[in-house]
DNA sequence: ATAATCCTCCAAATACTTATGGAATATCGT
DNA sequence: ACGATATTCCATAAGTATTTGGAGGATTAT
């Protein structure tokens, strides 16, 4: 075999890694696994996909090495094979919207202004929580912050926020926080929130940066 | 427009990225751009794929906002939007040969055994440079060491190190470099080297590496 | 065993991507 | 204006990806 024909040969190999992230639905799936292990059709369900496409699309990702199982009884249960798949893939949401501006423009329209909502950063936070001056509220479903969420919040999913206000206190200042960066629950939380006149600002990232950075974590 | 949709559309952005980094021509240009800006033909002879093809995949890259132009004369040349765009693809290719089995066979078949050839780091080549106990020859194609090259390198690009070995001292170190980690130029040259006789090292990386941490350059 | 649950595989329809050769277009120097 | 050079556009053919519904396997509880 020639110089040439290996370095083809090497060169589809890298390709292939990118051909794993060149889904919308692949994205979306290590998203959400990187907020903890899930198994097959809750996937589909928390997606919103047919579940033998979404059985197809994890089959990819996991053929690319991107992500592991382990099964349960009678679940498989997908999660990401290395942290470092979620960072690269938060490198690459990043990437795109700095240099492609329809997806600049797709995350201004799907976010809105979130600069508005007085990001806190994670060094911020832990000093808050220290000095007890902060409610952190965890707007991400119930099972994601059952696999794990900032030691000391409180967990309000979503699209239960406007019926749970009296939980929240008015004189403290809450934090929000979901997924991450590009997750509109903490944001869309936070709006709701101000309109009801709590003292509420976001968290900057979600969960899985949180985690990352060793920083105090419950499940 | 729902919120749902609102989602799919950014994912379809965010995939449009991954879909620019899904085609190993694709990745081969960034490659030699990430060397210094380059016309298309050029781009097509130094890859080895046709004409029409190479200008196709350059618009690829340019509208996914990897890519910028700049017209002179007759000719066009392409080059990285951003230095980030290198980082992001070395990284893809990182990624690449930790998880995937066959990229990192692909990776070995293609290059070899590089840890034999004592890579020296920037920091210990810098030190070199200035004790003045070192010969740092650049084997990459000659019009990419005329866009830049490290501060005093010799250029013998990699298909003429055999034929002129009389440049090159027996008494002293010499440290050869290329496009980067996944290029075979530099170690071939290095055993190359070493089987005639000379005291040959491979520096870490290549010429973008050396060039993005702001170390001594030339062009 | 049998049924229930969960997941994977398969076939098929549709849509997209890649690569090619050749035609069309843009620029420059004469 | 013309020819030379460099690049892009286009039609096309082959290959690959996505999505679906339903069949087929595994595992567990009865």
């Amino acid at each position: 075999m020639s110089d040439r024909e290996r370095k083809l040969l090497l060169y589809e190999q890298f390709a292939r890694m990118g051909k794993a992230l060149a889904n919308p639905l692949r994205l979306e799936l290590i998203d959400v696994l990187a907020q903890g292990e899930r198994s097959v059709d809750d996937l589909a369900t928390s997606c919103g996909w047919k579940l033998s496409n979404t059985s197809a699309q994890l089959k990819v990702l996991q053929h690319a090495g991107l992500l592991k199982t382990r099964r349960s009884g009678v679940k498989i249960f997908y999660r990401l094979a290395d942290p470092s798949v979620h960072d690269f893939v938060e490198t690459l949401k990043a990437l795109a919207t700095e240099t492609l501006p329809d997806a600049e423009k797709a995350a201004r329209d799907y976010l809105g202004d979130v600069s508005v909502l007085e990001p806190v950063g994670r060094g911020e936070l832990t000093e808050l929580i220290a000095r007890g001056e902060v409610v952190v509220v965890d707007v991400r479903p119930a099972e994601e912050y059952a696999a794990g969420h900032i030691a000391g919040a409180l967990s309000i999913p979503h699209d239960q926020v406007a019926a749970r206000l009296a939980e929240l206190p008015k004189t403290s200042l809450i934090v929000a926080y979901c997924r991450g960066r590009f997750c509109v629950m903490a944001p869309e939380a936070v709006r709701l929130l101000r309109a009801a006149g709590f003292d509420a600002r976001l968290l900057v990232d979600g969960w899985p940066q949180w985690h990352a950075e060793g920083l105090p974590i419950a499940s």
